[in-house]
RNA sequence: GGAGGUAUAGCUCAGCUGGUUAGAGCGCUUGCUUGACAUGCAAGAGGUCAUAGGUUCAAGUCCUAUUAUCUCCACCA
């Protein structure tokens, strides 16, 4: 074994190995099984440290599960991401100076195939380059044959059940993207901007007027309506009269609407349906006609009269000058507020009407609602909950249809002839009424469309088959805050919808990766981390290691390269507890742990803590807080078994007790080997690589190895106290030591006077004291002349040092030891004489309360005593 | 504007259903090539557990308010 730590040569080759012997593929079988989706990334990504993130806690979940004994399906694939792709494919088009109008709808998509062969494969690569255990035989993609099976079939099916109709909203419009976007793909930013006060003049009265605040003065060519609040005093006379709107001259009704809000601007508000989404709700409400003033590229139309042809920005300019020309600008005031900007292109989206596909929601959340609140589907942590239920309980109507060629195209035919116009399966060329030919919807869904398919697309559905038979529903969905709207929720809502039964029963929630600093990790502010560069200097296990420990649910983490580094010395201490290990087997005979007769009460101590930690890392892992389990997990191996059980086996190892030495080696080997069993999941390469040198494997490769089981026999608790006792003491003696200036590398002599009934055990511990506390010897006795002492458990603790000894300052020492104690004193008397506590609390604890208080005073005697002796 | 999270050592975080002397890693100080590991070993310094109240025999832990900070949702012309 090399001497240090070096994932490179071997990660690459474990990983071929897995796959060659097809552990990742799961089969129904007689087990239980146990499946997870993975979220998929999408195809224009590369593996950012959220993947990593997001992958990790799968994996681990995924290997814990196999060693348990389930049939374990991790489901991989990639999600085609129709805006977000065809934006990069367009962009690159832009450098080579193509449009894709120059291709052509076929064209683009030919291309676009070519983009997800180049890119598609890569971001798999990158999975694979961090040990994720995935069935890569079943690689999905949300637009392969399979998924777009089960599109054509859910959007068929809303379609004939009225689901799915297409009508006009209004909608968030990007004028650059030409496409609808989502609700959630609008960001907002806070902008300064103004508000114009306008006045607007009432028919048929001379100088009466209405000052409505609008910061979108342009859309008031196309206003059919001012609206006040109903209780608005000041206007109740004004409602139910006409207005005639200025530099367009059209009559139109001031009208009473609850949304007005009396306080803000002049309480009158002009409504243009066709451009804003309040607007269009108070338009539904009166039944007010929609007039477009602009056109799909924001420019003003037709509608528009002598402002056709101008940008929106220029339209504002001169009509706020018109305004003022005709005397009708009362004043203009600046103002912060939020813009929506389309988080692609970063243009500002324009909300307009369209014709566009939606689904129904209000059907389909509702079972979504219930089972959550039926506790069918769990969030972990539950808070989340919350964010879901409050999304579904408000939910709007969803609008699927996108104006783009890159996706699932939308499948409706029209017949221009006699104007049918149906959903189907199948592609339609000729009419099925009158036989004139059909055309196919331009646009295509959602990209969430799909991925709401994804748990039960990937499975084979809509075709009945095994798979979907023994795996759905999936256990756990593991994934990030940030997309229980988008996705979580509605791969619920379909799920339930099309399969009649969830999609899973858990939902595990996780925070963000963010930087050391705490901010977003982003490609603006150039503080992302390349996990593939960081595998590539620490290796993989150590990434996986750094996102995991000590993340709890829910929590965001922070992140930073000096993380990095100390998990690499973990694996690195890992590798040589390890090779320490492997060294002294040679001509060893190695036992079955149940064949050692004489175990020592070291050995009972770290089998004991082994167990504990055993039950502790199955709990949280049967929680899936893996953060917590590889917390546990870094104490026992760092600072129990290397620190201590490694230290404390020496004194066999280099005995000359034959049988000592096979039984302490045996012991080493079992903790070790049981060790990279319960780490294995969260650590796969380094944990297969020294198992597969073990003289004691227990399984072909630990992957497929049994996970540890706690046993309840193995508490040894008197073996433990006299461990802890025995630790205690070496603690002591190098504390004193090093208080009294003693060089780290001088050997001194201990002697050790036992406490009543401790004269046993002190004699049989004495030699490990000697070496790990720096003794040159150990003796029974009080030694002759001054010397340092100790007030233990196991007895009083001499250390002779002869010229050595500063006396003043072990004085000093003594007293603040002392100090110490009477505080203690203090506390537990305190406790003790408090009436309510003596009568309320539980009597354990009481007792406990008491003991302590003994041990004190105890050593308040001893050590009164040494410091007397110093004198 | 609405909802939620977080606040414990210089930094990153543990601390379960209230009950050890509030812990770990990194960093810092000091000393060590002690027969696996200097990617190491040992010892140590460092915390009035955000603030103010409250419940309780007992509060880092539960409740209320405040402050700071982060996130999500909505988007008011």
């Amino acid at each position: 074994m090399n001497k240090t730590y070096d994932p490179k040569s071997f990660e690459e080759r474990i990983y071929k190995k897995w796959l060659d012997n097809k552990y990742f593929h799961a089969e129904p079988s007689e087990k239980e099984p146990f499946t997870i989706v993975i979220p998929p990334p999408n195809i224009t990504g590369q593996l950012h440290i959220g993947h990593a993130l997001d992958d990790t806690i799968q994996d681990a979940i995924i290997r814990y599960k196999r060693m348990k004994g389930f049939e374990t399906l991790w489901l991989p694939g990639t999600d085609h991401a129709s805006i977000a792709t065809e934006v990069k494919i367009v962009e690159k088009m832009r450098e080579e100076g193509i449009t894709k109008d120059d291709l052509g709808r076929e064209g683009f998509l030919k291309r676009a195939y070519e983009w997800k062969a180049q890119y598609g494969g890569r971001i798999v690569e990158q999975l694979k380059k961090m040990g994720f255990s995935c069935d890569w035989d079943r690689l999905a993609f949300t637009m392969d044959e399979r998924c777009s099976k089960a599109v054509r079939e859910v959007f068929v099916k809303m379609y004939e059940k009225g689901l799915i109709y297409q009508g006009d909203r209004i909608i968030n419009w990007c004028p650059k993207c030409q496409t609808a976007i989502s609700d959630a793909e609008v960001e907002y930013e806070a902008e300064e901007g103004h508000l114009w006060h306008l006045k607007y003049p009432i028919d048929g009265e001379e100088n009466e007027y209405i000052i409505v605040a609008t910061t979108r003065p342009e859309t008031m060519l196309g206003d059919t309506a001012v609206a006040v609040n109903p209780h608005d005093k000041r206007y109740t006379k004004l409602v139910g009269k006409m207005i005639k709107l200025p530099l367009v001259g059209r009559l139109i009704p001031i009208v009473a609407d609850r949304y007005v809000d009396k306080a803000f601007g002049t309480g009158a508000v002009k409504i243009t349906p066709a451009h804003d989404p309040n607007d269009f709700e108070v338009g539904v409400r009166h039944d007010l006609p929609v007039i477009r003033v602009m056109n799909d590229d924001a420019t003003m139309n037709e509608n528009a009269g002598a402002y056709a042809g101008l940008t929106r920005e220029e339209a504002r300019k001169a009509i706020v000058a018109d305004f003022d020309k005709l005397g009708l600008l009362v004043k203009t005031e600046t103002h912060q507020h939020n813009v929506g900007h389309c988080y692609r292109c970063h243009t500002s989206i324009e909300p307009i009407v369209s014709k566009q596909w939606f689904v129904k929601m209000k059907e389909l959340a509702e079972p979504a609602i219930k089972a959550v609140l039926d506790k069918e589907i769990v969030f972990m942590p539950k808070r989340f909950e919350k964010t879901y239920l409050h999304w579904m309980n408000n939910i709007r109507d969803w609008c699927i249809s996108r104006q783009l060629w890159w996706g699932h195209r939308i499948p409706v035919f029209y017949c221009d002839a006699c104007g049918y116009t149906t959903a189907s399966r199948e592609d339609l060329t000729v009419c099925p009424v009158c036989g004139q030919p059909m055309r196919q919807d331009e646009d295509v869904l959602d990209t969430w469309f799909s991925s709401a398919l994804w748990p039960f697309a990937t499975l084979g559905w809509p075709d009945n088959n095994p798979d979907l038979e023994y795996f759905y529903p999936t256990n756990v969905l593991v994934t990030g805050y940030d997309i229980i709207t988008f996705w979580v929720s509605r791969m619920i809502f379909s799920g339930l919808e099309h399969m009649g039964e969830k999609p899973f029963s858990e939902v595990l929630i996780h925070g963000i990766v963010r930087d050391a600093l705490g901010r977003k990790m982003s490609k603006s502010l150039g503080n992302g981390v390349d996990p593939l560069l960081l595998i590539e200097k620490y290796g993989a296990d150590s990434l996986r290691y750094s996102l995991v420990n000590g993340i709890s649910a829910g929590g965001d983490i922070r992140f930073s390269e000096d993380k990095m580094e100390s998990y690499r010395n973990f694996m690195n201490k890992i590798w040589n507890a390890s090779r320490f290990v492997l060294m002294n087997c040679e001509n060893v005979k190695i036992k079955d742990i149940s064949e050692i007769k004489k175990l020592t009460p070291f050995d009972k101590w770290i089998l004991s803590r082994l167990n504990a930690v055993t039950a502790q890392v199955t709990k949280f892992m049967d929680k899936y807080e893996v953060g917590l389990a590889a917390a546990k997990l870094y104490e026992f191996i760092w600072n129990q078994f290397c620190d201590w059980y490694i230290e404390l086996s020496k004194t066999a190892l280099y005995s000359d007790d034959e049988e000592k030495r096979n039984d302490t080696v045996s012991v080493l080997l079992y903790v070790l080997r049981e060790t990279l069993k319960l780490v294995h999941p969260i650590i796969p390469f380094v944990t297969e690589e020294i198992y597969d040198a073990l003289p004691n494997k227990d399984a072909e490769d630990i992957m497929i190895s049994p996970y540890p089981v706690y046993d309840r026999k193995r508490a040894y608790r008197k073996d433990v106290a006299t461990t802890e006792m025995v630790m205690e003491v070496i603690k002591s003696i190098r504390n004193l030591r090093r208080e009294m200036n003693v060089s780290q590398n001088k050997r001194t002599a201990i002697h050790i006077v036992p406490a009543e009934g401790m004269e046993k055990t002190a004699k049989k511990i004495a030699s490990y004291i000697e070496k790990l506390a720096m003794g040159s010897s150990v003796a029974f006795n009080e030694p002759e002349g001054k010397n340092a002492s100790l007030v233990t458990a196991l007895g009083k603790v001499f250390i002779p040092m002869g010229d050595l000894i500063d006396f003043d300052k072990e004085r000093e020492r003594i007293k603040a030891e002392i100090a110490k104690t009477e505080d203690e004193i203090a506390r537990a008397q305190g406790k003790l004489n408090n009436q309510g506590f003596v009568a309320k609390a539980p009597a354990a604890l009481i007792e406990k309360e008491r003991e302590k208080l003994e041990k004190y005073i105890e050593l308040k005697k001893g050590l009164e005593e040494s410091l007397k002796n110093l004198d």
